[in-house]
DNA sequence: AGCACGCCGACT
DNA sequence: GTCGGCGTGCTC
């Protein structure tokens, strides 16, 4: 007898483990690894993932498989260990995992109904209103369950558990040419002459003779009605079937074909190294450093080819923000219809079937965001992973992996090289590529030899001095007019997308806060209300302080619908494009602001992180940084690498044509180093001086960093659990580990719920993992009897 | 995570 | 005496 050991769709320690099946005769040898099963688990219906077979149990009352839910494995044994070795790494359970590696459309929906059995007892009729079956959802609304729970205790009724799989194809009709050419011609012979739309269909077979082909298609190109192929399925020329058809996002857009450009030397230096890591089918992690606009995408598009040329397949990783439609162009552009696309913006639909794509062995690139890493190739020649430096890669719920963990890890599985590109790359990546471990390359230069824009930093406090209390200095309010003047085009950032942050009364100096969340509610001017952007609390503004009863409030902090408004104010004349989430949710919005920016409809495009990435267009002259330091004060040990990032990046977007391009930043805090080496484009020396504060702070790069989170309705208990776990692991560790704790999180409360933390930094500790897992499995009996909620982020991005 | 089982108090 | 409240433990 064939056993199924199976991962069942239960997130929960207790079933953290494989469940034994037997696989029914009549599935045998279909049934296998990776696929997606349902099983019968306890008085229920699941799905599960057959992670291995075997020919024998111990299990006693062994249950059968009740049927596959695919027809062929939907994860490769490569893609099953990789899943047991993550939930290994993030302390994750493996059912986790596995939702994580597959599109959405493949997690399954449960379902349950109540059929009758005794169709002799009349009480039943009334409740089932004469039907055979009643949904328990509608039972439930119409309050039937206390009788019908009756009637299923008395053997009258049954429950039926559903697995519901949401992974539909899209099908399309299309007919099979049973007949050859003789009998094709021997039927025109006996066709009647009036017969004119049939002998028309039949010559059309005569002179393409396809085998296979969409009716749609047929009804077109042999322009008969879809009644003569309906005729010829009756005589039995042509069979009926349905065919997958898939829902392309990028359907109705032509791309033009790029042909390789000639490498600049750096471009060439660097391009070596990796193609002989191909070559040699040898796996190596590179750092491609290379200033903003020095031709990375160009040197990922050369090794994608050799890799192609070598029969193996590719994986692009870009940040999800990044994932525009210019971004794909350059990929769609040089390899054509061998690119799958997967991120976030796309329907549930549309990312399953790029896909399956994969699966299908359709397509050999895929270009996508972090859970692209994951795509289901069987021969990977490369991974490369675009702005490496982002905090996107790492997932913030669970599983908490980074992306750039799963592709070194694959990229050892396949022997093949991982390229990390970046031109501020993180502290991590950089050292890594410093001692070696990573192989550096650099492009110094950027391409057509354009210098980089000059940059001048603003002091805000000194226009403050001199009066000026807008939000745009003299010198950058002068430069986007003299822009305008001249038809040239501005892009101002601000890292702050809505309308004002806070309010404050001015007398006494009450901040509203979210009396859910510690955290200070934001207005919105679109629906004229405080928001809270931690658990969606919503009340109206105050017209009076509720402190005080002053009248005197204001609005504090600006988000870009206020410097909008501002821009129209002062320059009128000014044609004004925002670009952020709230102008960007609609589907295809982001591809119309930039085409319309693009064609010069537009003068100045005012935006948020989003625009940071990848724009590319040759009439910017001028950037603007509207508040350098908003995301320096955060309490986040990487906020000074953040600023210098995304300073360097906003900066590359001015100049990169023929017409060149300043920059202006303006800041409170002029003097920080983060500010004044993004402004000189200096990384190696911001390299230096962070790794300092790296090293005295004991952080990452020379610290690794596990962060345990405890949330409980209680302050007081979340405190005492908080320092049992502190207590142990301090028990658990070496003596070169630092624990931190107990300390209250960033934001202490979230959703009335307390939140306390202990920090781990350590260098080399075996045992830590195991010890953490000790704290899951002893506070997660706890945890569901008495409301703890317990935590780990290994590496953590986000200390919230 | 569900769901059944089982042990306690409040009621027809 | 029974109905139903939720704490406990199991699911191949």
């Amino acid at each position: 007898m064939t056993i199924a050991q199976v991962i069942v769709d239960v997130p929960a320690l207790g079933t953290d483990r494989v469940f034994d099946y037997g696989v029914p005769k009549k599935w045998e040898g279909i049934i296998r690894p990776g696929m997606r099963v349902a099983v019968p688990f306890g008085p229920r219906s699941i799905q599960g993932f057959v992670v291995d077979l075997k020919e024998d149990t111990d299990v006693e009352k062994l249950k059968d498989i009740k049927q596959p839910l695919d027809l062929a494995p939907v994860l490769n044994e490569e893609l099953l260990n990789l899943g047991h070795w993550m939930a290994y790494e993030t302390l994750s359970f493996k059912i986790s995992v596995f939702h994580a590696m597959l599109p959405v459309a493949m997690k399954a929906k449960y379902e349950k109904i109540i059929r009758r059995t005794d169709n002799s007892a009349i009480l039943l009729d009334d409740l089932f209103e004469g039907k055979q079956k009643i949904s328990w959802k509608e039972a439930e609304k119409r309050n039937l369950l206390p009788a019908l729970h009756k009637q299923i205790e008395n053997g009258n009724a049954e429950v039926i558990y559903f697995v519901k799989d949401r992974a539909r194809k899209k099908l399309k009709k299309a007919v099979r040419v049973n007949a050859g050419i003789e009998e094709l011609e021997e039927l025109l012979q006996t066709l009647p002459a009036n017969a004119v739309n049939q002998i028309k269909l039949i010559q059309f077979l005569l002179n393409v003779s396809p085998d296979t082909i969409e009716t749609s298609i047929l009804v077109k190109e042999a322009e008969v009605p879809t009644a003569a192929i309906n005729a010829l399925i009756k005589k039995g020329v042509f069979s009926e079937l349905l065919m997958e058809e898939y829902r392309d996002p990028y359907k109705h857009r032509d791309f033009e074909r790029t042909e390789p450009l000639e490498l600049t030397n750096d471009q060439r230096e660097a391009m070596n190294p990796i193609l002989q890591s191909i070559n040699d089918d040898r796996h190596e992690t590179f750092l491609l450093y290379g200033v903003t606009g020095s031709g990375k995408t160009e040197v990922y598009l050369q090794a994608i080819q050799e890799v192609i040329v070598q029969g193996k397949e590719a994986i692009v990783l870009v940040p999800e923000i990044a994932l525009t439609p210019q971004m794909v162009e350059r990929f769609k552009g040089r390899f054509g219809s061998d690119v799958a696309v997967l991120h976030s913006r796309l329907s549930i639909g549309e990312q399953y079937d790029e896909w399956r794509k994969v699966q299908r062995k359709e397509v050999k690139v895929v270009v996508g965001a972090r859970s692209a890493v994951f795509a289901p190739f069987e021969n990977l020649g490369i991974i490369i992973i675009d702005e490496e430096h982002e905090s996107s890669y790492k997932q913030e719920e669970t599983p908490r992996y980074h992306a750039r963990d799963v592709a070194i890890k694959r990229g050892e599985n396949h022997h093949c090289p991982v390229i990390l590109g970046s031109a501020t790359p993180s502290l991590e990546s950089f050292a890594r590529a410093q001692k070696g471990v990573y192989h550096l390359l650099c492009l110094s230069k950027r391409m057509n030899d354009r210098e980089l824009p000059p940059v001048s930093v603003v002091d805000m406090r000194e226009e403050m001095r001199t009066g000026n209390r807008s939000m745009f200095s003299t010198e950058l309010f002068e430069k986007i007019k003299d822009r305008l003047d001249k038809g040239e085009q501005t892009v101002l950032f601000l890292n702050r997308r809505g309308h004002s942050t806070f309010i404050m009364c001015r007398d006494c100096g009450y901040v509203m806060q979210c009396p859910h969340c510690d955290i200070s509610m934001t207005y919105h001017r679109s629906t004229n209300e405080m928001k809270c952007h931690y658990c969606g609390f919503q009340t109206t503004v105050p017209v009076e302080c509720p402190e005080c009863s002053s009248s005197h409030i204001r609005y504090f902090g600006m988000g870009t619908q206020k410097v909008e408004e501002e821009l129209v104010k002062l320059i009128p004349e000014a044609r004004v494009i925002r670009m952020d989430v709230d102008t960007t949710t609609r589907k295809g919005a982001h591809e119309r602001i930039l085409d319309h920016f693009q064609s010069g409809k537009a003068d100045i495009l005012l935006g948020t992180q989003m625009i940071a990435k990848g724009l590319d267009f040759p009439n910017i002259t001028l950037v603007g940084v509207l508040s350098a330091d908003t995301m320096l004060h955060l309490p986040d040990f990487r906020a000074a690498e953040k600023t210098f990032q995304l300073l360097t990046q906003v900066s590359g977007r001015a100049g990169r044509h023929e017409l060149s391009g300043e920059v202006v930043v303006q800041t409170y805090t002029p003097e920080h180093y983060s500010i004044q080496l993004a402004a000189l484009q200096d990384y190696q020396r911001f390299y230096n001086q962070e790794m300092t504060m790296r090293k005295i702070g004991s952080y990452p790069p020379y610290y690794y960093l596990a962060l345990v989170t405890v949330t409980h309705d209680d302050l007081l208990q979340a405190v005492t659990v908080t320092e049992k776990i502190s207590a142990f692991l301090q028990q658990n560790i070496s003596k070169e580990a630092i624990l931190l704790g107990p300390v209250a999180s960033p934001i202490p409360k979230i959703n009335d719920r307390y939140r306390y933390q202990c920090l781990i930094k350590y260098k080399r500790e075996p045992n830590l993992l195991s010890s953490l897992r000790k704290v899951l499995e002893h506070y997660n009996k706890q945890t569901a009897r008495d409301g703890f909620s317990v935590t780990i982020d290994i590496n953590p991005y986000n200390m919230m």
